[in-house]
DNA sequence: TAGGCTACCATACGTCGTAAGGTTGTCAAA
DNA sequence: TTTGACAACCTTACGACGTATGGTAGCCTA
């Protein structure tokens, strides 16, 4: 996968695209200017000249994958826009994990967050959310599905196997009777074969669509 | 601030005690093995006699803050029950904001995380859940409370004033016409006096608490 | 008084972000 | 045709990090 001959030219866009390659083969922490400079055939400092210094190239990765999230159309009846938007930044935000635990710590937004922002208020003023409505689906609507996508990425295990095996550990070090509802759960519910904890992320959606639903209709004259 | 003569013995669980502290001081960035190690009063290395690597002091950090979320006691309705656990986790987590992107890429969970998902869960099952649907209501609430605590945490702003600057300076890169929307709820929402980001919790956990009732009601016979 | 154990320490390695100060190649003005 | 400014990249080096390796000093028991 190598290029040929000729070294494209650095720049901070390119930059960030490799390192978001960079982070989601091998996770946040293996992102280093080193490596990254290397991907990009030139010496870590070299970097410096396009970028002030890492924290930028890390703020340039949220943004971008802020970029990706889709964004309702103009005219799209509210609930349709925040439900795909929800599916769509789960899908985001799946394929690059690192980006959740980046957003803390980051400042400035950029454009692609701005704009993200933007559209959103826009599909739910279009659908008859006064401001402070807005304010607030909004608010539930991403700590929702920023919560469920950090505690999926944060899931110990990512086969029914691994599943299984961390049960097993678990109980180990811990005697059944001193946690029941949590074996409850576990063995009745989570070992069960066909569970899928990112199933669980549709029913608090539609949840939260339709608590927002009523709350829209009866705060209207 | 720093003790007498005689140096306490440390331990696993002082050196988690006082690496909270450090973290809750300075940063979860500006925590140490040397820095650790000296508020201990020893050299960085002997930290390895009573720990195997900083992993595990990050793991028992996450830990002790999941212990100090309250628990509903038992006999406690849910509803009461998860709004005062939603609240304690929110005030738990603000005062440790480290402790939410730690949860990410922590692995096994330790006794206090047990204790917790436990007692949750008792508390649903006692209010009449079945086991699918306290393990909805526990995705979605646990889902909220992080993701808006997350959200919060993140804010790049703490007080009116920086706030203000920081509107001044989004305003100044980017014209007002680009995201006209972002724009109408900074100036009419936001930036008006007595506006607070937090306040955003309550209006979204009630939401999720009449969904989940009406969800419970519905779902009996 | 010998040996073993617990708790601690000194030294060193490889890696990180990045400061400081080169070295090229290109291209317009002289 | 020469000059010199500028953009793009490089070399070297520094201090901080986590931690592997291999001590040592004090105590306890036999």
């Amino acid at each position: 996968m190598a290029k040929k001959a000729p070294r494209p030219p650095v720049s901070r866009d390119r930059a960030i695209a490799v390192a978001i390659r960079l982070a989601d083969k091998g996770g946040i922490d293996s992102l280093t200017m080193r490596k990254l400079a290397k991907e990009l055939q030139v010496e870590a400092m070299s970097l410096y000249y396009h970028v002030p210094n890492k924290e930028d190239i890390l703020d340039g990765m949220v943004d971008s994958v802020f970029s990706e999230i889709g964004l309702p159309a103009g005219g799209t009846p509210w609930k349709k826009g925040m439900r795909d938007r929800a599916h769509s930044a789960r899908s985001a935000l799946n394929l690059h994990p690192w980006a959740v635990s980046l957003m803390d710590s980051r400042t400035s937004p950029g454009p692609g967050t701005l704009g993200h922002h933007n559209a959103v208020l826009g599909c739910l003023r279009e659908g008859g959310f006064s401001v402070a409505m807005a304010a607030h689906a909004f608010s539930l609507l991403d700590a929702y599905v920023f919560g469920f996508v950090l505690q999926e990425a944060n899931l110990p295990f990512e086969s029914p196997q691994e599943l299984q095996a961390l049960a097993d550990s678990v109980m180990e070090h811990f005697p059944a009777e001193t946690f029941p509802h949590f074996y409850e759960l576990t063995i009745e519910h989570v070992l069960k074969p066909g569970y899928n904890y990112g199933d669980e992320f549709d029913y608090g959606l539609e949840l939260v669509l339709d608590g927002l639903e009523v709350r829209l209709r009866t705060s209207k004259p």
